[in-house]
DNA sequence: ATTCAGGTATGAA
DNA sequence: TTCATACCTGAA
């Protein structure tokens, strides 16, 4: 086990964000602290948080090779937000939001597997999202070994790789359609082909390009519009002024901003800004307020 | 039964 | 360019 103390870390409003599917929060017993599971970039990981320590269940060269990065932790989110809050201070909508949202990271999600999970999004809501996501790597993942972890507690945990793009290629779009994805799996196939058919490594080819030119690449591929590769490149990419519109921001927008386009959307940050204000409208504020 | 859920492709104005 | 509409599917 690896313990780190850091600020501006929120294992649950993280796993709450959004940006990925396959993070859950478990009560080992009663009365006990939560832990949390989390499937991502081809491991597993279990996750407790006391305070502004955070205990990561792996080896410590686990940790520094592999989750230190996926977590954003070599960043240091206390100074950007700082920064922020200067910039707009006028703007108390904005500092309510961060307030709220505080605690959460942007995190280097998988590039397939955002790929995929946000094409998945479109039209759903995310407890649906989420079992498309767990049907589509259970389901792919049948006969491979599966992935575990040293559980807490010494239970041991498995769980399932999300699917290969080369494995998603060959399939029948039968069998994606089979995951309860519906008209997406023809965007799944797609996507799985563009993929796994190009020759170099499509995730530095985009990181490299600048935000622009991937923006305009992503949204090549059949069945990705603005909102799935802005997500693509914020969440996996880490584009860090890739800022998603969906529902949820638009409401922002309508509601809060009265039709204008805020000040920080333009920001460096403008992602991680979103982030605050995106989990701020979902889950912070009272819907009945102006109802 | 009808509507809605973290959008996008398509075709018409 | 902008705008309306269809789209799989399950849950309220």
């Amino acid at each position: 086990m690896v313990t780190v103390q850091v600020s501006d870390f929120d294992m649950r409003k993280i796993a709450t964000s959004g940006q990925c599917f396959r993070m859950t929060e478990w009560i080992a017993r009663p009365g006990h602290p939560a832990y949390f599971e989390v499937n991502a970039i081809g491991k597993l990981l279990q996750v407790r948080q006391e305070g502004d320590r955070v205990h990561f269940f792996c080896s410590d060269d686990e940790y520094e090779t592999v989750w230190r990065n996926y977590f954003d932790l070599g960043t240091n989110y206390t100074q950007i937000i700082q920064a922020i809050k200067r910039k707009y201070s006028d703007d108390q909508f904005l500092m309510n939001a961060i307030e709220y949202g505080r605690g959460i990271r942007i995190l280097r999600h998988d590039f397939f597997e955002t790929l995929i999970s946000f094409i998945i999004s479109q039209r759903k809501n995310i407890p649906e999202i989420r079992k498309c996501v767990n049907f589509l790597s259970s389901k792919f993942a049948a006969g491979e070994h599966p992935l575990s972890t040293q559980g807490i507690g010494n239970g041991l945990s498995t769980g399932s790789k999300f699917p290969s793009a080369k494995q998603l290629a060959a399939s029948e779009i039968s069998e994606i359609i089979g995951c309860g994805v519906g008209y997406r799996a023809k965007y799944i196939h797609e996507a799985a082909k563009w993929y796994s058919e190009f020759p170099g490594n499509w995730e530095s080819e985009l990181s490299g390009m600048g935000y622009e030119r991937a923006m305009e690449t992503l949204m090549k591929i059949y069945g990705v519009g603005p909102k799935v590769a802005n997500c693509v490149c914020l969440f996996s990419l880490h584009y860090m002024n890739a800022c998603p519109v969906d529902v949820w921001i638009q409401k922002v927008l309508d509601q809060e901003y009265f039709g204008n386009i805020p000040q920080w959307f333009s920001d460096p940050y403008a992602g991680l800004i979103q982030q605050f204000v995106f989990f701020y409208k979902r889950n912070g504020m009272s819907t009945l307020f102006w109802a």
